[in-house]
DNA sequence: CAAATGATGACCT
DNA sequence: GGTCATCATTTGG
């Protein structure tokens, strides 16, 4: 039996474990006041059992959101750009899913003019790109995905979901949580396929 | 205080 | 495939 997806008309429940949330979190709609995407490509990351993450040491200034209750964005500096999280879990439990891809499905004009000389397909491909597209950046650290800054919205589910290994990370072999749409174009080429698999 | 470190991106061969 | 600019945060002396 293969785990149901979420309703087309409402946002997976974010206090799971990120594993579980992040792929629900494909085809949904983050939005800014002057643009959205469609995520099509994310990344889970646990807490005190996940080594990649930011928040396996406990808690510091820098990762205090993803300590705190889900459904707010943890906005990280990154060699110069913002990458950002839908958080997951109850307050105490670290999680997070990092966005690393959208379609831009509103604002086109808005994201244009914020990556001049962009092809579309390529406007919100990469976590730092993403935050680029939607003009996140560090005053977003901690803000409620249900307020007037950032929305989180439900969308259509993906037809398919591939899961394969996290990007740029130690180990990553070992835990499969990377989850993409294999059918969009805002997901790189390589990265579509690499050791990839489907999701049962 | 100094040094190391990336959940990156753009550009190179 | 690979190099490297870039910078806040973290960690060690």
């Amino acid at each position: 039996m293969s785990p149901p997806r979420p309703r087309p008309d409402a946002v997976p429940d974010l206090r799971r474990p990120a594993v579980e949330v992040a792929p629900d979190l494909l085809g949904c709609i983050l939005r800014t006041p002057d643009a959205a995407v469609r995520i099509v490509e994310v990344e889970a990351y646990e807490g005190a059992t996940d080594p990649a993450s930011h928040a396996f040491r406990g808690p510091t200034r820098r990762n205090a959101v993803m300590f705190g209750p889900a459904g707010v964005l943890y906005v990280y500096q990154l060699h110069g750009h913002s990458c950002c999280n839908v958080i997951c879990r109850d307050a105490g439990v670290a999680g997070g899913v990092l966005l690393r891809a959208g379609e831009v499905v509103d604002g086109l004009d808005a994201v244009r003019s914020r990556r001049p000389g962009v092809p579309d397909a390529r406007l919100a491909r990469g976590p730092g790109n993403l935050c680029r597209a939607l003009g996140i950046g560090p005053a977003h650290n901690g803000t409620d995905l249900a307020g007037p800054l950032v929305r989180l919205e439900p969308g259509p589910p993906p037809d398919a979901v591939a899961a394969g290994p996290r990007v740029n990370v130690a180990g990553a072999a070992a835990r499969p949580w990377r989850f993409w749409v294999p059918a969009s174009p805002a997901v790189s080429a390589y990265k579509r396929h690499a050791a990839a698999r489907d999701l049962p």
